[in-house]
DNA sequence: TATTAGCTACTAAAGACGTAATAGTTAATA
DNA sequence: TATTAACTATTACGTCTTTAGTAGCTAATA
């Protein structure tokens, strides 16, 4: 079974991959909606029991550092995805993602490389 | 806000999306797990209450039809996965999903002429 | 030493989710 | 007409999710 992080927790768990670590004030701080600092505790305290994240103490305060990376999480979410909305189709949700206005030329001309990369790989 | 599933109301969705519309015993036997059929039935009633899929009469039975499209859902779960995980890298994300070692080197070529296409039409 | 600031721990609780039993309805059929 | 089969409607309920109040601890400080 894949990892499944609930919305709330995904949120929090975004925070600590961007930071690489934070303390509950500071995840608290970032996250858009305004919750209580028990809130937020609460929160990691469960997301360390489900060992998505660890934590040590920082003067005071517990710093938290995530245990579960992005590609864990991400792999399983985006094979949903894939699976579910865009019936399997790698194309199908490619095009979607790039349909979007604001993409930049640079970033389709990286993605096209990455491709070139790839499809060499396969030729050689 | 965009349009958010539960994975078992994804789940649901998927199968009328596939399947174009369908009974609560079609859909039913179309799901992985074997859930009652009365889960079923609620399930829909839950997902027409928040106007996901509406009904009409098939025989004695009710036929289902999604009202929320793919691409409804999908942008939104998408932009999720892309934001929270992925931190906003198209590319990143197109990296991981195209790391699967099943993907087809025709699949490939066929993105990257929609990479193309995108490319020459900026271009123009 | 008494107080305060800044934390963590504990506890509670509302609401969403998911599952399903059972009651009610209708049309076919014995 | 009585019975049965195939549905839908109603209702309930355990678990998970989210949110947060409040108690307790510790170190600085007045």
């Amino acid at each position: 079974m894949s990892i499944r992080l609930t919305p709330r927790e995904l949120d929090i768990m975004a925070v600590l991959w961007r930071l690489g670590s934070g303390t509950v004030n500071e995840v608290g701080d970032v996250i858009e909606d305004d919750l209580a600092y028990s809130t937020v505790l609460t929160m990691l305290r469960t997301l360390e029991g489900k060992g998505h994240v660890r934590h040590e103490a920082d003067g005071k305060a517990f710093r938290y550092y995530p245990v579960t990376q992005p590609e864990d999480a991400g792999s399983g979410a985006l094979d949903r995805v894939l699976d579910k909305i865009y019936q399997g189709s790698r194309e199908l949700l490619v095009t979607r993602l790039l349909a979007d206005e604001a993409v930049s030329p640079e970033e389709l001309r990286r993605i096209r490389e990455l491709l070139d990369e790839r499809l060499g790989e396969l030729e050689s």
